[in-house]
DNA sequence: TTGTACGCGTTATCAC
DNA sequence: GTGATAACGCGTACAA
């Protein structure tokens, strides 16, 4: 690291100015300056340019900590996520923010890593900093489970994104992957091909989903099952597994005729070992990943895969925790949002 | 979209405990209850378990609106970018708040999505929620060279990253990506291959200080300049867009032996098109691309590139800012962090 | 070692 | 239309 001094130095810190300040200058009383900034009494027009102008002299900066305070809501959210390394998960958030932020919402975010204490941590943080609400995507199970989260949403609106635990009473909003699920196997069949393969992680609740659609489709089809397992991941890594999965699976006796990946870095795999085997796609072979995310726009073919939809997802969670912030709606929702299959040259 | 009510209620938010409380449960003043919080002055064994028992009994949340109303700092700072949807900004975001968060600092995150107006607008909103420090990732240009910065700077902590502009006296944490290119330009060299072409986006201070360099090693190296533009870009459109731009480069008479791409997407499409042309990498062309993107790791081959480090480039304005905010150095600082070229398959 | 009382900056309440 | 004052929940100087 090299570091370079500019021998140039920033000031103190100097007294904030504050609505008394503003009251003074404009020779008005504290209650008026708080009415023309707010907008929710009348305030004659002459004070109130009076008062603009003192603003604009004194560059006053109201103080939302004390509007806080006496308001008892901080137009703060917290959203929490297990990463900030995967895609899938900013766009989330970044469907949260965008709505959020449209309503005047500043969100606080926290990167839990997936360590369930952690999280809890950070929720209790969360709610000393009053936030309105929280967000949490891809909760922990333990905590879901231990009925933790359940006792922080009788504090506070709670949503969970993609975190389903039967029995455990919340709000929702949740990928519809089976759907998703079937809606390739269909176009697959669709295009005459029904010698279909499924590729997915080790553990984990979401390829238990998949594969359990994917069994019950192929038996209605009377087609043959043929699941690949590799060491579940949702990296770089998950590439490289994939293609030695495949590349296995297609120098079996039995070619299949078409792949569907649980994620796209597995689908990215199975691309990769088609073309080390010269195995032409999407001729010879046919894949479909999951999540759309940006790796299934760079291959060559580019991918087709199932859009899960994620920034709509955000905003879906947003407005619901919205509502639950501002109305009196005090029911428990689930809401399913729907995939959407994006067919590209794979 | 799909809705299922859950016809459980949540309860009615009920009055918050407040250390009031707590003091009377315990038989104390709100004083010693704030002493057994902070642990700032002595308290007797005996009341210390007293209160403890009681802020537990009542499960008591200390209020940091109160608290930063009147410490006059929050332990929360300001992080702003121009995009989520960018995983070299995600590293980053990673990297600040991973140092803040064991400080014991909550992250507001703001998304700019690169337009100067709204993040002024942003700056503006955390200044009013008292954040203690603002941290820009690669902020917009206007904002900078406008002097806006610098007059928040003066009310607040602040640092930039990546937004490097002469003349204006701030505080930096920056990529050296000069050093950078030329480590991966000498590479290519000791490898015994000199004509070496630069892919680049039209317009971008940064690609601007990369051909920079390229162009003056390219003279020392008595070599022939060979500049590929492509409309800018940092998104899966420029994969395409290099792809073809390469294509007409290798098919041109003089073929160059190497390519350095501005970043990785660029690098894919170089990938593709060299893989369309059938031309074998790394043995009849190599590339390196920018960034070490996960993208870089999923190619077959996988692609070499200069690592700028993001995360600990975050780490390091983390580090900054803290230091900037809670000791007395009131000195502007610029510091660069070194890259690191990164050999894969290509 | 503990408690009283004031102040942080704002909005809400009530009186004029 | 406007203003005085209490209140939000906490930390801290000062007194005991």
């Amino acid at each position: 690291m090299i570091i370079e001094n500019l021998f140039y130095k920033w000031g103190d810190i100097v007294a904030r100015t504050t609505i008394q300040d503003v009251a003074k200058e404009a020779g008005v009383s504290m209650t008026t300056v708080s009415r023309v900034m707010n907008k929710n009494y009348p305030v004659a027009e002459k004070t109130r340019i009076r008062v603009e102008k003192a603003i604009e002299k004194l560059s006053f900066r109201p103080n939302m900590l004390a509007r806080g305070l006496i308001q008892n809501f901080t137009k703060t959210i917290g959203i929490l996520t297990p990463s900030l390394e995967n895609l899938f998960f900013s766009e989330v958030i970044k469907g949260i923010d965008g709505v959020m932020g449209a309503k005047g919402y500043t969100s606080f975010l926290c990167n839990t890593e997936g360590d369930w204490e952690k999280e809890k941590e950070l929720i209790d943080s969360l709610l000393n900093r009053q936030v309105d609400g929280i967000v949490l995507i891809d909760p922990r199970k333990d905590n879901v489970v231990s009925g933790f989260i359940e006792e922080i949403a009788e504090e506070v609106p709670v949503l969970l994104i993609n975190g389903h635990s039967k029995g455990i009473q919340c709000n929702y909003v949740l990928n519809d992957a089976e759907a998703g699920v079937l809606e390739a196997l269909k176009y697959f069949v669709s295009e005459g091909i029904d010698d279909i393969a499924l590729l997915r992680g080790k553990k984990s609740y979401s390829y238990d989903i998949k594969e359990e659609v994917y069994s019950q489709f192929m038996k209605e089809q009377q087609g043959v099952e043929r699941v690949v397992r590799i060491r579940d991941g949702n990296d770089a890594n998950t590439v490289d597994q994939a293609k030695e999965a495949v590349m296995a699976l297609l120098q079996s006796d039995i070619r299949p005729g078409a792949i569907l990946a649980c994620n796209d870095w597995m689908a990215v795999g199975a691309l990769n070992a088609a073309k080390t085997l010269e195995i032409k796609v999407p001729e010879e072979l046919r894949i479909i990943g999951f999540d759309n995310t940006i790796i299934s726009q760079i291959t060559d073919p580019k991918l087709s895969t199932v859009d899960q939809q994620m920034t709509r997802l955000g905003e879906l969670a947003a407005k619901r925790i919205y509502k639950m912030m501002t109305k009196d709606d005090h029911e428990n929702q689930k809401l399913f949002l729907e995939t959407k299959l994006i067919i590209r040259e794979s």
